[in-house]
DNA sequence: TTGATATATTCATAGATTGGAATATATGAA
DNA sequence: TTCATATATTCCAATCTATGAATATATCAA
């Protein structure tokens, strides 16, 4: 098979984003995908921002969605080409070789939030780093039972 | 070993560029390094904008450079990190599957005319593709014997 | 020294990228 | 319908990036 350019260094582009590479570490450690607001309890960033930046990597092909309610999953493509395979191992390198071990550990207590394998929350639930939420106070929240 | 974000995305960030990506992968064709004229010939690019795109990938560190004369050798470094290890694989992986082995045919019909394995050609030797040098003529100019 | 030449840098500018703030959209529940 | 909420988009300003053109630097040869 052959590749575009156009596709190949978008390819690389997208990933040379902190915050994009960060969302791929996290998406290559839950393989059946997060939705966004996880994301941005795992990364503490702006709910727009991480939202962009997964359009990046949507549009690099590297990640799809799927919507489930209210909630928009993002996971990782199947690698469907050998460079695919190739930006694997180097994302998991990344994952094994970095401090974005503190997002995934932080998107895994996240994880732990959900009913029957699904997001019940929105965002703000989690203790934020950089006070970034004013009052700092957790936002209190009934999860929705269905 | 731990890397740093920034070390990290500017590895990406720099193979997000197409020209740096043709880059790599002449260099990764030419493990003992290849000099900037022969490698303007291979992309047919200005001088000024594949030096500065070496540069890039120096500061990256992903090529090292080395001084022979009037003439400045770039290879790839070697890996000193599983990460580049897994980059490398991308690399080799876009250089099979992409139309960047036109570029690599290039490079290797230049490096027909080095002697004694160096180069003793300046740039403007290959037929242009895009009729970027005015005039059109091929510059005729006797190799230096050393 | 002077001249030729391989490479690097500077300058200027067009275009792309980033992210905050605000707003829009979409879905579900009541 | 109306409200709540998860996500996406728009607007805007700041910043970064890419590149042509011109120039500077470095090396070698004479």
């Amino acid at each position: 098979m052959n590749l575009a350019w156009h596709d190949v260094d978008d390819l690389f582009a997208a990933l040379g984003d902190r915050i994009r590479l960060r969302l791929a570490c996290c998406l290559l450690a839950v393989p059946t995908g997060a939705c966004v607001c996880e994301l941005v309890d795992a990364l503490d960033e702006s709910q727009p921002n991480v939202s962009r930046h997964l359009k990046v990597l949507k549009a690099a092909r590297l990640v799809e969605e799927r919507r489930e309610g209210r909630w928009m999953y993002y996971r990782l493509c199947q690698p469907d080409h050998p460079l695919l395979d190739s930006i694997r191992a180097c994302i998991a390198t990344v994952c094994r070789c970095s401090d974005v071990q503190e997002d995934v550990r932080r998107l895994r207590t996240r994880l732990d939030l959900r009913r029957d394998g699904k997001c019940v929350f929105g965002t703000a639930m989690m203790p934020s780093r950089s006070g970034r939420r004013k009052g700092g106070e957790r936002r209190v929240r009934l999860p929705l039972v269905h």
